[in-house]
DNA sequence: CGGTATCCACAAGGATACTG
DNA sequence: CAGTATCCTTGTGGATACCG
């Protein structure tokens, strides 16, 4: 038979496996992305992220920074300020996981869609069906 | 010169990436990852989860049927309920993906932790700084 | 056994406006 | 240019208790 799942199952993982780190954040896989080529300025990341509120890519490039996946560089010009974001190491070694992640949600996204779709509409149905006296169930509709 | 982002970089992608999966949710990646060798029951499910509650399970199980990854059979004993949660091959597909994900996290936890124990040592510090008088940063504690 | 129901805390994300 | 500041909505997850 097959083996009973194990209560330590998971304890080598870290906690919550996926979730404390950058896959399950909503913006830090485009960044990452947006990184490839390399570094950078916070104006430039807007753009492909498109209505990302400044405090928001604030928030989420502070996070990336914080867990070494990216550094933040100022260059003082005389009269500008420069801020460049940079993929470190730890960062790049992100980037295959994390692109055959998306690359499975770009595949898959329709299935995904048709999937939401139909087990919608099936709840929707039970629910009328359920609203319906007992032994009206089924059959035709009146008006 | 390097090309700059173009702001439909990410069209192509469903909304925000990896969000709206399984990617993101705290308990999906485990959940899968518990169905990898067949069936499981609801109970069973709770074991190698740890602390979820039943409500979060069921929450869970639900949003994964709703996206046609696993299906839900309800087998009626006379006396017993039994309800067990299988893969379809939408969500089969998705084990490879989710593990790379997992291996790079297991791979690189210790070092995200230093980064972001390195990195709150630092705040730490700059605000310990910044509360000084302006001439006395970085000078010899006094106590 | 396999869930619901109710209430609640927290954090992520967003809208809008302003700043060194 | 590269952010802050403030306020607000929503969603996710948890605690506890109860149900068919």
């Amino acid at each position: 038979m097959r083996e009973p799942l194990r209560a330590d199952m998971f304890d080598e993982l870290c906690p919550s496996a996926l979730n404390p780190v950058r896959f399950g954040d909503k913006w830090a896989a485009l960044i990452i992305r947006c990184l490839e080529d390399g570094p950078r300025r916070f104006s430039e990341l807007r753009v492909p992220l498109g209505r990302i509120t400044p405090k928001v890519l604030t928030h989420s490039l502070r996070s990336l920074e914080r867990d070494g996946l990216l550094t933040r560089t100022v260059l003082n010009g005389t009269t500008t300020v420069r801020v460049e974001y940079e993929l470190t190491a730890l960062g790049r070694s992100m980037l295959e996981p994390m692109a055959i992640a998306c690359a499975w949600v770009a595949e898959h996204w329709e299935q995904l869609l048709d999937a939401r779709e139909a087990y919608d509409r099936a709840i929707r149905f039970d629910r009328a069906a359920a609203a319906l006296p007992a032994g009206r169930r089924a059959a035709a509709p009146i008006g």
